[in-house]
DNA sequence: CAGCATCCTGAAGGATACTG
DNA sequence: CAGTATCCTTCAGGATGCTG
C-alpha cells in the first residue's frame, strides 16, 4: 500500500486548488455574473431604480426566494443599493451603484460576442452531432 | 377557485421564460464560460495545444469525468479540436480553434475587471457583514 | 494513455406557507 | 408590499472500477 493513493493525491490537489480558486478575483466575478438571475437583474436595473415587485414582474420567471437572495448578494457585493421607504405599505427600491454600472459593459461585451459568434457555435454543434449519430 | 392559480401563472411564466432564455445567445455563452473548468481549459490551451494528460496535470484539481466532459462540450461547440494520433499508446491533443481563441479576450476582460474592482467588492462585503452582525 | 459507465452525495433552487 | 422560513426535488459533479 502506497503512502498516498492516487485518489488522495487528487483530493489534496483539489483542496489546494479550491483554496487558490476561491482567492481568484476572476473566479469570484464569474461566479457572480454567471448566475442567470444576476445578469437579468443587472439588465432590469440598467435604466434606473426599480421596486422589488417590479423586478419580480419584469423578470417574470423568478421565484421570490431567488429574487431576494440574488438582490441580497448583489447588495452585499456593493453592486446595488436597497432603499426602504417606510410608508404603508412599505416600498423598497433597488438601484445600481457605480460599481454595478461598471459591470454593464462587460455583460454587454459578452452579449456582443455571443450574438456575433453564436451561429458558428450552432453550426459546429450540428456538425458534431451529425458525425456522432451514425457511427 | 380561479381558472388559474398564482402558482400556475408563475409556472407558465417560467416555462415561457426558460424557452426564451434557452434561445438567448448571451445566456448560452455565459452558461459556457461560467463553468469553472471551461475557463481553466481555455487558459491552459491559450499558448498552444496540449495532451489530455497534460491538461489533467495543469488543471490539478479536475476529475477525469469533468475534464473529458468539458472538453467534449468545447469540441462540440467548435471551441477546441481533438486530434487523435493512433500510436501505441494513443495520443490525443486538444487545441483552440479560432473561435476558441476569439473568446480569450472576453475572458481576459473579465479578469481585468475583477482585478480592478475586487477590492471594492471585498470592502462592500465587509461593510455589509459588519452592519448585519450586531443589528 | 485516454477515456467510459456507474453509483452516490451535496448543494442549488422551486413550491408553499407565514409575517411585519 | 416585501419579504422570511421550510420542505422537497433535481442534478452537477466526485469516487471508483473497467476498457480499447
Amino acid at each position: 500500500m502506497p503512502t498516498q493513493t492516487a485518489a488522495q493525491r487528487r483530493a489534496d490537489a483539489r483542496a489546494a486548488y479550491d483554496a487558490y480558486m476561491a482567492a481568484c478575483p476572476a473566479r469570484e466575478l464569474l461566479d457572480r455574473i454567471s448566475d442567470k438571475w444576476v445578469t437579468l437583474i443587472l439588465n432590469a436595473l440598467a435604466d434606473g431604480p426599480r421596486r422589488y415587485s417590479d423586478l419580480g414582474r419584469i423578470i417574470a420567471g423568478v421565484s421570490q426566494k431567488m429574487l431576494t437572495q440574488t438582490l441580497r448578494g448583489l447588495e452585499r457585493d456593493g453592486m446595488v443599493t436597497r432603499t426602504v421607504t417606510p410608508s404603508v405599505p412599505v416600498r423598497v427600491d433597488y438601484e445600481l451603484t457605480p460599481l454595478g454600472v461598471s459591470l454593464l459593459p462587460l455583460v454587454r461585451a459578452a452579449k456582443e460576442w455571443a450574438e456575433t459568434h453564436i451561429e458558428e457555435v450552432h453550426t459546429a454543434r450540428a456538425a458534431y452531432d451529425a458525425t456522432g449519430e451514425n457511427g
